[in-house]
DNA sequence: CTGAAAGCGCTTACAG
DNA sequence: CTGAAAGCGCTTACAG
C-alpha cells in the first residue's frame, strides 16, 4: 500500500480542507457537519493516525507517565505482588486519561541518572515514585526540577511531593489492638526495613498500641519472607515470654510461621500471628493467616489520579491516606 | 532560574557556534577540540538536555519500547513472578541501548484499539508480545502494520513473528522422564491453559516421554493453584492408580500438594509430584518441589535484544529456544 | 466555522 | 570540521 504513513497534509488534500480543519476535528474541536464528513471519510480512507511526537512537540505534552521503581526495593520483585498490582492499578486510572505508562526500573546509579535526564528531557508528563527507601536523591532532583511528581510515600528530604499512602499505623495498632483484646499479654513485632515509611509506620502502630501495657519486643526485618523467619528464630531463643507476633509484612509472617511450626510452637495456640499485606496466599496457608489488608490497587489509581491533576490543574492533595482493614483468619 | 527549558539555540549562541555543531556533539559525531569545549561547557552551564519529541520527529526513533501483556493472562497478575522477573530481564536488556520501556496491558478491547493505533502511530519503535491466548487478533494486527514485533512465543495465525521461547516441551519430557526413571508405573498430568503455548508444549512433553508406557491421563488446569487443587481433587477421584503427578506450573503443584496433604497422601512417598518453573517459593514447600527451571529474565534479556536487532539491523533469528532445566528435590 | 502562516526544537544533506 | 537552510508533522493564535 503507501509507501509511508499518511500525514495531516494528506488527508486535507482528500478532504479538500485545510490541516488546521483536520487537526481541529482530531482535537474534537467544532467543525462544520460537512467538512466533518468528509474528513471522516479521508481519515478512514488512509487510515491516518496522527504522529505523536509532532504533536508533542507543539503541545508540550507527551501522554506518557513515569513509573519509577526503586529496582533494589525488597519489595519490588518480591513474592508479595505489591509491584504487579500497584501497575494494575495505575495503568487502569492511565487508561481513562489515554495516558501510556513508562516503566522506569531505578537499579543502577547509571540506570538513576538516565531517569533524571529523561525527566528533565521531557519525555513524560509528569513521575510517580514508589517504595524509596530514605531520603532518595533522585525524589528530591526530580521534585527540584519542577516536572509534576507523587509519591506512594512520603517524601524525606527537602521537598514538598504529594503522596498517596495506605493507613499503615492505622492498620498495625489495629490489629495488635486484636491481639490484645483476645487475650494475649506479651505481644512481639518484626519490622520492616527502618528506611522506609512503611516499616516505621507499622512500627510505631504497634507501639500505639501496646502502649504502657508491657514492654515493647521489638525483632528488626525487611519485609522478605527470610528476614521473617531469621527474626522469629530470634524471637523464639531470646525473648521466651511472648504469646503473640505481629509481622509488619505477610511475607514475614510467612517466614515465622514456617519457624514456629518447626520449632513445635502451635499457632494460634501457643503462639498468635497477624501479618500485613493480605496477599493471595495468607488464606492458604496453614492456618489461614489474620492480616491487614492495604488496597495496593487503589494506592495505584490514586497515585495515578493525582499526578494527573497535578499535571492539568497543578493543585492536588498534599496528602492522602487509602484505609486498611483488619482480615481476621485463623492465626490469632 | 530560567524561565524555560534551554534549546539547541540557546547552547549553541552561548558557545559561539551553529546549532549543527551542537546537535553534532550530542550525536557523537566529530567536532573540532576548541568547539567541543566551548559547547561542552555551555550544555553544563545552561543544564541543556535536548528534546525528546523535536528528536524523534525528524529520526523517526522514539527511544521506546512496548511491552505488551494480555491483562486477562492468568500469568501476568499470578502468584508465579513470571510477570515482574520478565520485565527485569527486559529493563536490563533495553537500559543497555538506552530505550526506555512502555507497558501496555491489553485488558479490555478499548485498550487493544488504543495499542494498536499507539504503534501504528509510531509511538513506540518496536513491540513485545507476551504470554498471549491463541490466535491473537492484536498480534496478527501488530505484525501486518509494519512495526517491528517479537514474542515470547510462536505467535499462532497468518503472520511471521520473530519468537524467543524457552524448551517447555524438554523441560516437561525431562521431569516426566525423572519420574519413569525412579519407578513410577502410572503418572498423570495437569496441564496449563490449552491455547497457550506452554501449556501445549508441557503437555506434549509430557506424552513424548511415557510413551507408549502407559495410557495418557490428563487432568486440565490453567496454572493457577486453584485449577491445580480442582485438578488434583478429580484425579485422586478418577484416577487411583496413579502414583505420580507433573503439573505444568509450580503453582499448580502447590494446589495439588496441599490437596494431597489434606487428602492424607503422602508426598513422595504415595504419590511423587513434579512442578514447572521454579518459582521462589518452590524451595519452602513441604516437601520442597522438584520442578523445572525457566530462566523468565534471560527470556526477558533476550527478548528485548532481539527486538532491538530487528529495530536496527532488521535481521533476527525466526525462533529462539533458552533451555529449562531439572532440579530435583524432594517430592519425587 | 475556516485558512494561511508561524513556530515547536531538533537533524541532516549540501556546499564549502 | 562547519554553517545556512530545509524539513520532520503537527497546533494555534490571528484575521476573516
Amino acid at each position: 500500500m503507501a509507501n509511508r504513513r499518511p500525514t495531516l497534509e494528506t488527508v486535507a488534500a482528500r478532504a479538500g480542507v485545510s490541516r488546521a480543519t483536520v487537526s481541529r476535528m482530531i482535537n474534537d474541536q467544532p467543525v462544520a457537519p460537512p467538512s466533518r464528513r468528509a474528513v471522516e471519510r479521508a481519515i478512514a480512507e488512509v487510515g491516518y493516525v496522527p504522529n505523536q511526537a509532532a504533536r508533542s512537540l507543539v503541545t508540550q505534552r507527551t501522554g506518557l507517565i513515569a513509573l519509577v521503581l526503586p529496582e533494589s526495593s525488597t519489595r519490588v520483585f518480591s513474592d508479595d505482588q505489591f509491584f504487579p498490582r500497584l501497575i494494575q492499578g495505575v495503568s487502569q486510572e492511565l487508561e481513562t486519561a489515554d495516558e501510556q505508562l513508562v516503566l522506569m526500573l531505578a537499579g543502577s546509579a547509571a540506570s538513576r541518572d538516565r531517569i533524571e535526564r529523561s525527566a528533565v528531557a521531557g519525555r513524560v508528563d509528569g513521575v510517580m515514585l514508589a517504595s524509596l527507601h530514605g531520603t532518595d536523591p533522585l525524589a528530591v532532583a526530580l521534585a527540584k526540577s519542577g516536572i509534576p511528581v507523587v509519591s506512594n510515600e512520603r517524601v524525606l528530604g527537602p521537598v514538598e511531593v504529594p503522596s498517596v499512602g495506605v493507613d499503615n499505623r492505622g492498620g498495625a495498632r489495629a490489629a495488635v489492638q486484636q491481639l490484645i483484646v483476645s487475650g494475649r499479654r506479651r505481644i512481639a513485632t518484626i519490622t520492616g526495613p527502618s528506611d522506609m515509611i512503611a516499616g516505621m509506620d507499622r512500627l510505631d502502630g504497634y507501639l500505639d498500641a501496646i502502649g504502657d501495657a508491657q514492654e515493647p519486643v521489638v525483632a528488626a526485618g525487611d519485609f522478605t519472607r527470610t528476614s521473617g523467619e531469621v527474626a522469629m528464630e530470634r524471637l523464639l531463643s531470646e525473648e521466651p515470654g511472648i504469646d503473640a507476633v505481629f509481622a509488619a509484612s505477610d511475607l514475614m509472617a510467612e517466614g515465622a510461621l514456617h519457624v514456629l511450626r518447626q520449632s513445635g510452637s502451635r499457632v494460634p495456640g501457643d503462639m498468635a500471628l497477624v501479618g500485613f499485606d493480605d496477599i493471595t496466599r495468607a488464606r492458604y496457608t496453614e492456618p489461614p493467616l489474620t492480616t491487614v489488608r492495604q488496597p495496593i490497587d487503589g494506592l495505584g489509581r490514586h497515585l495515578a489520579s493525582q499526578l494527573l491533576h497535578l499535571i492539568s490543574d497543578g493543585a492536588v492533595e498534599p496528602q492522602l491516606t487509602l484505609p486498611t482493614e483488619l482480615v481476621v483468619r485463623d492465626s490469632s
